[in-house]
This record gives C-alpha cells, structure tokens and sequence, in this order.
RNA sequence: GGCCCGUUCGUUUAGAGGCAGGACACCAGGUUCUCAACCUGGCGACGUGGGUUCGAUUCCCGCACGGGUCACCA
C-alpha cells in the first residue's frame, strides 16, 4: 500500500509556522515511504478570491522545498491530479452523495430544532449540571415527519445519529490507544439548513477519495476523531491511520502559537530581536509598507524575504516535537527523510524558540559555499538598488571577495546590506554613523593620525591586504601608537560604521582611489 | 464546567527501576583591528503528596499547574 498524506490549509493568505510544521511531518513521512504528499485546500468557508489567499501558501511550501505531488496547480487556479479537485468548494456533490447514504443508512437524520430550542436544552443541561446531549426531539425519522416540520415553517439540518453508548477506540501513531465515551459526542451537524456541507464530514469524504493512508494533524483535532470514525465507518471506508501531533507554543509559554498574539510576542525580547532585525532588512528593500501583521516570524513569508535558508528553517521545525536521539540536531533534507519517524514525536508541546532558530541559521549559513552566497545575496543588493539589473559583470568577483571577507558575519543573505553596502555606494554618498564618527574621526588627534595615514596609504604599493598590513605595522612604529588608536578611525572614515569586514579587506577591495577620497572627505566633514 | 491530554535545566530534547546526557541561551576565560566566528571552562532540571520497591525522576493512585476540545468555523 503506497503511504499518501496530506496538508489541509485553509486560504486565509499566510502560511502560519506551526502548520508549516504539520506539513513538513506528512511530508516526511511520505516521502520516506516513497508515497506522496498532497495539499487539500479547505475552502468551504471561503467567500471570495480563494486563488489569491492560497498564493502566499503555495509560494511558501515551494520556497521551503515541501512539494506537494497532488493539490492546486503552482498559481492555485486549479487542481492537478487523478483525484481532484482538490479544492473542498469544488467538491459539493461528493458530500452530499454522503449525506444521503448516511442519511439511507440511518446514521444520520434531519434534524428541525432551532438554534433558541437548542439553547435551551443546553441550558437546562448546565443547571442540572449534566452533559449536554440533544434530545433529538425535532428529528424527523420519515419523509412524512420532515414534511411536517417544514410546513411549520422550520428549515432543517442534518446531523450525525452517533452511538449514545460505548467507546470510540482507536491508535493514534504518536498518542497510542485513545479512547472516548460515544454519550459525550453530540450529534454534530454534517449539513447547513443551506444545504451545504460542514468540515468533518468533508475531511473524511475528501481522505477517502483521496486514498490518504495517514492523517498526520495537529492535536486540536484529537477529539474530532471519534466523529470522523462515525463517518469513515457508515461510509464504508478503510480507516487511515491517525497521528496528532502537539501543537507548537508561544516562545516561553505553553500556549499555541497564534498569529493574532503577535504584539505580545513582541514583548519578548528574543521575539522582539528577530523581528527587528528582519524588519531592517526589508525597510532597506524598500518595503516601506511592512507590519507586524503581515510581516513576522509566526508567518514563513519572513524568513524568505529576510534571507534566512530554507534547510534552516525546517531543520528547526523539525526539531520541534521530535527527536532522533540525545544529540543529533542537524540534519540534510535527505537524513531528514531517512530518519523521521512518528513514534519519536514527543507528547508535549514545544515552545518556537527564537534564539535557537537563529542558531540554526547560523550553522547553516556557514556551510553553505560562497559560490552559493553569491547569487542569494546579489538579489539582495539588487532589490535594495545598491546593484543594477542585470549586474554589471564586474560584481560577481567583488561580491565573492566582499562575502569572503565577511565571512561568519552574514547570518542571513540579507545581512549582506548590513554589512556591505558601503562597498556599493559612490564615495561621495557614503553615510556615516555619527556616533561613530564623534568618537573615532572627529577628535583631533584622530583627525591628525588620519591625515598622516592617508599619505602612507597614497604610497603602498600594491595596495593589497599584505603590503596594507605592512605598511601600517610601519605607521605604528613610526608613531610610537597601538593599532586601536588608529584602525577604528580609518574604518569609519572609510566604511562610515565601526563594524565590518577586516580593515585590510575593506581598503583592498574598495581600491585605493575610493579609499583616499573617502577619507579626504571623512576629514573634511570632521572640520 | 464535562471530556481528553501534558509536566526533565531559562528554552528544546535524551534517558533508564540504580551517577540525569546533549543543544540553544547565559556567565567566565582565551583568541582577535571592530563585529562575528572559534576554543576552554562554568551555571543550570526530573511540579507535588502518597503507594509499590532494598532503591522511584522512571511503575501505580491522588493533587496542583498548564493546555486542547466541546459551532449550522476549519
């Protein structure tokens, strides 16, 4: 039996991390039996432009690399694959051929009660402090009895006539045996007055048609499964296996991660630190129109437009509510593959960690080859204006070098804006960091150093990173001064910031004209 | 409130009836032209009360705390 999973997001127009963490499991576990994974989309509730709020979802699945092998086509129009549609809202007909076994099967009747005569058994059932249970006393049990409630003007529902004694038992792959008494269910509504059809009923007509083996979800479903099972079983369908998985928290706290929390996340300082530094970036691309609601580390969008690397961020969100033993934390897409597995899903929630997502990136960011860094961060400088399109021919070297001497410092492809865009601005435009330049130019004694040095630096010969460090041992002897009493100076006068790439690099590869001009000018505004 | 679930360093995880391990973070030292990176070391956890046992963080029961779920939402 080939294994098919399946993500099922509602086009609400972001993709939300901890569901991107359900469809990497099904993903995994997949593409590790060599099944596939395929995307439902559940839009019965939609009201309009399904296709444009299922496109930042799309891209975000395509970015990370989780591809789906059955779903909506690339632009979300329309279905591909041998099942389809995969859009819910496309489906109407299946459901209701649905409804209407159950409902010849008799495990499911019309049901005339309005929503006041149901508010009022709930509420007697709460002062008599008893579960609720419908009473069933408006169900019609025949054509003639439906007819008789309509004539009295009520309009009806269907619902599930669910066993009202025993247990629902079940295995779950990551919970183990669960069970539930059948008297807590409620005879749940499977179709609107309308005639449309609800989510449960939709889901497990949809699995079955769509042959998925596995429903691998989050554990807001958990107590949803005994009514699904209701269903699967009058319909005569094989039952997948269940997985639910734990939900992802809050950073420090136990509570589900949620979009709409997002200005008390902020509060917390690691929270808060991502963010910001996400959103320098994308305000040095121009996007002047970002939010907090639109544009956060809840939502996948951030990562991609930050420049964080796909393999770190699902590296992390793997990790999170799994394990494979006591120290292996990295992993490739193909390890990743080859050893997940749901028996190693833990039970408890697990808490999205800014921090060590950002240590993720990191280790991640340092394996990747400059050849590689190359054309991720040339897009950066493009669209923040610093290179043309298409780039002039001589940019490919430089970036390679300036990334070289970056090194280590470039946690995400767009900090290189951070900490090269000196390099590509023209010597008259460069911006100066005023404190930095108050402490480290603008005195007179490191006005008079930098005078001294730009005659050594007019003489070195060839101005390389060497015969540049050479020569400033020279300049220290001569001036009887440390290194720190001059270095920080000549970077700022010629960086126009205190932090960066090694001093020697920066003077070597801006070239000796740009580096005279920029320190001519650095002197003349320190006047 | 009913039902269901969870609880190991700040966070994430490993673990087994017999020394509680790793990672991130943090702290200290080293290295360094800044910032990173890197190296060495350190701090630091089994929610609680009973029971079973020679021995319980591990098994059992209660409690506390946290969470999920109870729609003509998905």
């Amino acid at each position: 039996m080939t294994v098919r999973t399946r993500f099922a997001p509602s086009p609400t127009g972001y993709l939300h991390i901890g569901g991107v963490r359900t469809a990497l499991f099904n993903w995994l576990f997949a593409r590790q039996h060599g099944g596939q994974f395929l995307l439902r989309i559940d839009d019965t509730d939609a009201e309009r432009n399904v296709a444009q709020a299922l496109q930042p979802i799309l891209d975000g699945f395509k970015w990370l690399g989780i591809d789906w092998d059955e779903g909506p086509t690339d632009d979300g129009q329309e279905s591909r694959g041998p099942y389809g549609p995969y859009f819910q809202s496309q489906r109407g007909d299946r459901y209701q051929a649905a409804v209407k076994a159950l409902l010849d099967r008799g495990l499911a009747y019309r049901d005339y009660a309005t929503p006041e005569e149901l508010k009022v058994e709930r509420e007697r059932a709460e002062k008599e402090k008893r579960a609720f249970l419908y009473s069933r006393r408006w169900m019609a049990e025949s054509d003639e009895q439906a007819a008789k409630f309509e004539g009295e003007g009520r309009k009806g529902v269907v619902r599930l006539k669910l066993h009202r004694e025993g247990k629902c038992i079940f295995d779950d792959l990551v919970r183990g045996r669960c069970e539930f008494d059948w008297d807590k269910e409620q005879d749940h509504v499977i179709q609107r007055a309308d005639g449309t059809c609800l989510y449960h009923l939709a889901s497990v007509v949809d699995d079955d048609d769509f042959r998925i083996t596995h429903v691998i979800r989050a554990i807001e479903h958990l107590a949803n499964t005994p009514r699904q099972i209701f269903i699967a079983e009058g319909l005569g369908y094989t039952l997948p296996k269940y997985a639910h998985l734990p939900y992802v928290a809050e950073p420090g706290s136990s509570q589900k991660l949620s979009k709409r929390k997002i200005a008390q996340y902020l509060k917390n300082q690691e929270f808060k630190r991502l963010y910001d530094h996400g959103i320098e970036i994308v305000q040095r691309l121009g996007r002047g129109d970002v939010s907090a609601e639109t544009f956060n580390p809840v939502i996948v969008d951030f990562y991609r437009d930050v420049g964080y690397l796909a393999d770190a961020v699902i590296n992390y969100l793997m990790l999170l509510g799994w394990s494979l033993d006591d120290k292996t934390e990295d992993f490739s897409r193909a390890e990743m593959i080859q050893h997940f597995s749901l028996q190693r899903v833990t039970k408890a929630p697990a808490s999205f960690d800014p921090k060590k997502l950002w240590a993720f990136q990191d280790r991640h960011m340092q394996r990747v080859p400059t050849k590689q860094k190359v054309p991720l961060m040339l897009r950066f400088l493009q669209k923040a204006g610093l290179v043309s399109e298409p780039a002039p021919c001589d940019v490919g070297p430089k970036l390679t070098r300036i990334i070289e001497a970056s090194g280590d410092r470039l946690k995400v492809a767009g900090d290189i804006l951070q900490y090269a865009d000196f390099f590509f601005v023209a010597d008259d435009q460069l911006a100066y960091d005023e404190k930095d330049f108050q402490k480290r130019v603008a005195p007179p004694q490191s006005h008079d150093l930098l005078c001294k040095f730009k005659e050594v630096l007019a003489t070195v010969e060839p101005f390389d990173n060497e015969p540049l460090e050479a020569a400033m041992q020279q300049f220290l002897q001569d001036e009887g001064i440390k290194i720190g009493d001059i270095i920080h100076t000549v970077r700022v006068a010629v960086t126009g910031k205190s932090v960066g790439p090694g001093l020697y690099d920066c003077l070597s590869l801006l070239g000796r004209e740009a580096v005279l001009r920029r320190i001519e000018r650095a002197l003349e505004k320190a006047q």
